[in-house]
DNA sequence: CACTTGACCTGTCCGC
DNA sequence: TGCGGACAGGTCAAGT
């Protein structure tokens, strides 16, 4: 579920809130979303405190004082819930959930103890997610960080480097790089068709088809979209509130992501929804024409 | 190599 | 109300 900016304003709160925190206790209820050995665990987890919060694309990565760090990858439906010493919910979890904690749920995979009698609860239902354990030395050179591509906010995601990727990628949808992560870091389903449509480019296009005037729009746009996501604290639906506790209201500031049926803010046609690049795609198709006819009319 | 598809899981929603 | 199928924000491995 989380994009860049809902595991960015993730990383805020858990640097507010355990950064210095010492980790009394590791709970491992679903061995497959923390794959580590006991012994490691309790060796370089049980007894280090967090010393910073960082994030790379949309792994989020806490250093310990031990010398390695811990990664995590929210994937579709993770979640980080925060709650105090005396139960009470700190921050994250589900909108509909009261703030009175019941945790662990049937969804929680992994609990981090602080020394403080604060809980970090991971929370999982797709399971997909994950915790991993890296010597911080072999950061750089782990799989889920060596292949990303620049942060789009970063001064190394250039226009030059966009269209040199628009390039390479020729044969793909538009869609289809914006959402790889070797491209670009941090981009995914949503801001990536609010992002096509602030720079009315159609989902569907060749990346290759791009002109140079399109392809300066789309790196704008995605850096402005980021941003905005950012400034709104995320996208808020089912399974997403930051671990400040707050919603993120970034959902109500969409352009066409789930709003299809209704009018295009900027021209009033009906945004349509469809299938790119085997994912569930928005966009307005008076503001993002494809510019040749796809099937031609027998004549 | 570039690109597409299926798999990983659980839950929900929609049509019958 | 129940049941099957499609679908959900992300990545991989394996296929063409």
């Amino acid at each position: 579920m989380p994009e860049g900016p809902e595991v960015e304003t993730i990383r805020r709160g858990l640097a507010e809130y355990v950064t210095g925190q010492h980790i009394a206790g590791v709970d491992v209820l679903f061995a497959r979303s923390f794959a580590a050995d006991r012994e490691l665990v309790e060796r370089v987890v049980v007894g280090a405190a967090v010393s910073s919060v960082h994030r790379r694309g949309k792994v989020l990565i806490l250093e310990l004082d031990s010398g390695w760090v811990l990664l995590i990858h929210l994937k579709m439906t993770g979640q980080i819930i925060l709650v105090k010493a005396d139960g009470g919910r700190l921050a994250g979890g589900h909108p509909n959930e009261s703030m009175a904690a019941d945790l662990p749920d049937r969804s929680t995979r992994v609990v981090l103890s602080f020394a403080s009698g604060k809980k970090l609860y991971f929370n999982d239902q797709r399971k997909f997610g994950w915790m991993r354990l890296v010597p911080k030395s072999e950061l750089a050179e782990d799989l889920s960080i060596r292949n990303l591509g620049p942060e789009v906010l970063g001064t190394d995601f250039s226009l030059e480097y966009l269209r040199g990727q628009l390039k390479r990628r020729a044969g793909s949808p538009i869609k289809a790089v914006l959402l790889d992560q070797t491209v670009m870091a941090g981009v995914g389903n949503i801001y990536a068709d609010e992002s096509l449509h602030l720079s009315r480019i159609h989902p569907a296009r060749r990346a290759g088809s791009v002109s140079p005037a399109e392809s300066a729009r789309l790196h704008l746009a995605i850096r402005d979209i980021i941003t905005a996501g950012i400034e709104h604290g995320g996208t808020s639906f089912s399974h997403y509130v930051d671990s400040l506790g707050g919603k993120g209201d970034y959902l109500d500031q969409t352009r066409v992501f789930r709003r299809e049926g209704t009018a295009c803010g900027v021209c009033g046609s009906t945004i349509i929804k469809t299938r790119v690049a085997g994912r569930g795609t928005h966009y307005c198709p008076k503001c993002q024409p494809l510019p040749k006819v796809r099937k031609t009319p027998a004549t």
